[in-house]
DNA sequence: CAATATGGACAGTAGAACTATCCGATAGTT
DNA sequence: AACTATCGGATAGTTCTACTGTCCATATTG
């Protein structure tokens, strides 16, 4: 376990802490008191560090995502159980229907199911964006939508790559989870690129002020 | 202030706290003891409760938003604080430099500063990625930087159609707060949608199966 | 004038994610 | 065989965050 911690950069009362809450499954037994962890722990280790760093989830979904990850779902079937995992459950109850109304006119033509997590997060999305006084310019939204039709297709490509149907539940898990890090990421970088073009950088480079 | 609290739905409680924390302006007084609240602490009650609940931003950090919103920055600063507002600070030493250099590979062309704390997180979702064992098939990378390309530019027009320094200032924040829960939302509908056509869905519709 | 409401200060709470301590058993050293 | 170090497991803290509840002096209202 010491090793798997140094190997990782985990404590090892955090390990400890996974075991019981059963993230990760309990190493091989040499004795009453004695286990071997080997490369699929610290691989699986890794895992639950990326889902809790990386994707912000919460040790509690993040259980429900390994599990889903380990059971012998179909496929269709672990992008929902991944997708409402990083979605916040939310009651349909409390978002406004004429936000739901927009975002199914803006998904037109879309094969999108009523309960999907997404759709309702969307709308919830719009909701507050309204109530903050704030109007969609210059087709945000279609433009948003259009960029997320081909985010998607790249998703189902990568995990289409993988081999078995156990490579690609992991591969559904990680790209749902890892991937609105990656996008949010690039996002930003790509709002300074676009930024610098739009308006010449001054003179003076100057550092960008930090938060504080 | 009661009136405040039943035209948002925050008990009152809460938005004492929140006056207590710096996130709302106190109230034009009237009298030692009452004071009156308007229209826009209303607005920006709703703001909080969207940073705070859409963004999932913690206490601390809304406020250093809200007060990027009203501080006199220059746009391009709001961008910066904005960002790094919604990215956790990470110390680029434990950020694989191999990681990085590869999302500037990605992002051959693209004017983007060394501390653009979206590179920094990209580079560590790929760090992570590759220590789970993911690869990058069929361009997904790359294919992600393009999207995010096309949504940085409907960014950008979305808060140069507002008007005064203030209004972009807001935009800008909310902009960036808010797209990445709608892009993720998005993302996971079109998911579904791409999903179900590349593998034409079974007779029997069924409910996909909530976790646990 | 009495009942209720108000805003402010401050203490308390609940949940989440660790972290520290203890313990009996065993592995390695001498 | 004796001794020390380490192991895994159980349990009890600890820290942080976002609220929530209570109290109180003052106002407003019927």
């Amino acid at each position: 376990m010491a090793e798997l911690s140094s190997a990782s950069g985990v404590p090892v009362a955090t390990i400890k802490f996974y075991l019981r809450e059963r993230l990760l499954p309990a190493g091989e037994r040499t004795g009453p008191n004695q286990a071997r962890y080997g490369e699929e722990h610290l691989r699986r280790l890794r895992l639950i560090r990326g889902l809790l760093e990386v994707g912000g989830l919460s040790v509690a979904t993040a259980r429900g995502v390994l599990d889903a990850v380990d059971s012998e779902l179909p496929l269709t079937q672990s992008f929902g159980v991944a997708q409402r995992a990083v979605s916040a459950t939310m009651d349909p109850a409390d978002i406004d229907p004429q936000a739901l109304a927009r975002i199914d006119r803006l998904l037109a033509g879309w094969r999108v199911s009523g309960d999907n997590p997404g759709r309702l997060a969307a709308a919830y999305v719009l909701q507050t964006f309204d109530s903050v006084g704030q109007r969609d310019e210059r087709d945000w939204f279609s433009r948003y939508a259009a960029a997320a039709l081909l985010v998607a297709e790249a998703d189902l490509d990568q995990v289409e790559a993988r081999g078995s149907r156990e490579d690609m539940a992991e591969t559904v898990v990680i790209g749902t989870v890892l991937g609105d890090a990656l996008f949010s990421g690039l996002r930003r970088a790509a709002q300074e690129h676009v930024s610098s073009l739009r308006y010449p950088v001054s003179p003076e480079p100057g550092r960008i002020p930090t938060l504080e």
